[in-house]
DNA sequence: TATTGTTATACTCTATAACTATA
DNA sequence: TATAGTTATAGAGTATAACAATA
């Protein structure tokens, strides 16, 4: 039997909690679009970066995406297992990789640009196109380092 | 050496790293003012949740946070192996916990909640009242369950 | 049959420390 | 000395499957 589920106020406005619960629905969106394509968020994010910025480096790639350098190894070795990007040496500096996609990494993100699109689209028009805006403006506040976290 | 770091425009505006990127800022400092706490997110949402609605049950709980009724039982666990909260039996329904605070959760909220209550007016006053409650509401519009996520 | 709480388990994300090879 | 990438590892958070007791 259902209970009464009306139940139980939310909690005090708290910014920490409306963020969790936002990008629970946001995310269960993506996993649905995204759902046989078998790419995670960061792995997306990474390739529109190495698009964008081709023979971009590992460290301003994790820094840009905001994940630890130690963690963004085995998020491009698949991506690399997979043949969408390449590590290739910088004549430069011997330390560093340079990153690019391969053929087969830009086919595979033209298609899934077109689903992020339209995953986009899903919660601009639930906003509508104002405050769509408006929200990122205001996330964008949020993440702003001009603020010490201390 | 620094490397320049201005380098790599954001991603195409994106709802789903907005929200990462402020999760993350708003996540640190939530971390900074409840160190030595030794209190997640989740364990406070959970000793609020109970002083709200005393006797309320373990499913209900892990509804209105959005987590799983499985997830939720080791969280219990330490509330209650640190003296904060208690699981007490329903008579109406055998299979079922209803949970309270202790005196000693009582008192550790009141202190938990000051330190939320300065955690949430950092980033008030970073948007302004009329901005902070803007943003509350378009995050609630985005988590809305009206809209499936099909 | 369905629900409540539970156990066991696995996967992802994240974090730290320590290593190498270069600079 | 510091930096770029790497390895190993540990901690959270989250997910599914299955179970006992009860409804």
């Amino acid at each position: 039997m259902m209970q009464d589920d009306s139940s139980l106020a939310p909690l005090p406005a708290s910014i920490g909690f409306a963020l969790r619960r936002a990008q629970a629905a946001v995310g269960d969106d993506f996993a649905a679009r995204f759902n046989g394509e078998a790419i995670r968020p960061g792995q997306f994010a990474a390739l529109q970066l190495i698009k964008q910025a081709p023979g971009v480096r590992q460290s301003q790639v994790s820094a840009a995406l905001g994940i630890k350098r130690t963690n963004l190894v085995p998020l491009l070795d698949e991506l690399e297992q997979r043949g969408l990007a390449q590590r290739r040496p910088v004549p430069d500096d011997r330390r560093a990789a340079a990153l690019y996609l391969t053929d087969a990494g830009h086919a595979t993100l033209a298609r899934l640009d077109a689903l992020a699109q339209a995953h986009e689209a899903r919660f601009a028009a639930r906003l509508g196109p104002n405050e769509h805006a408006a929200l990122l403006g205001l996330l964008a506040r949020l993440a702003d380092p001009a603020f010490d976290t201390a």
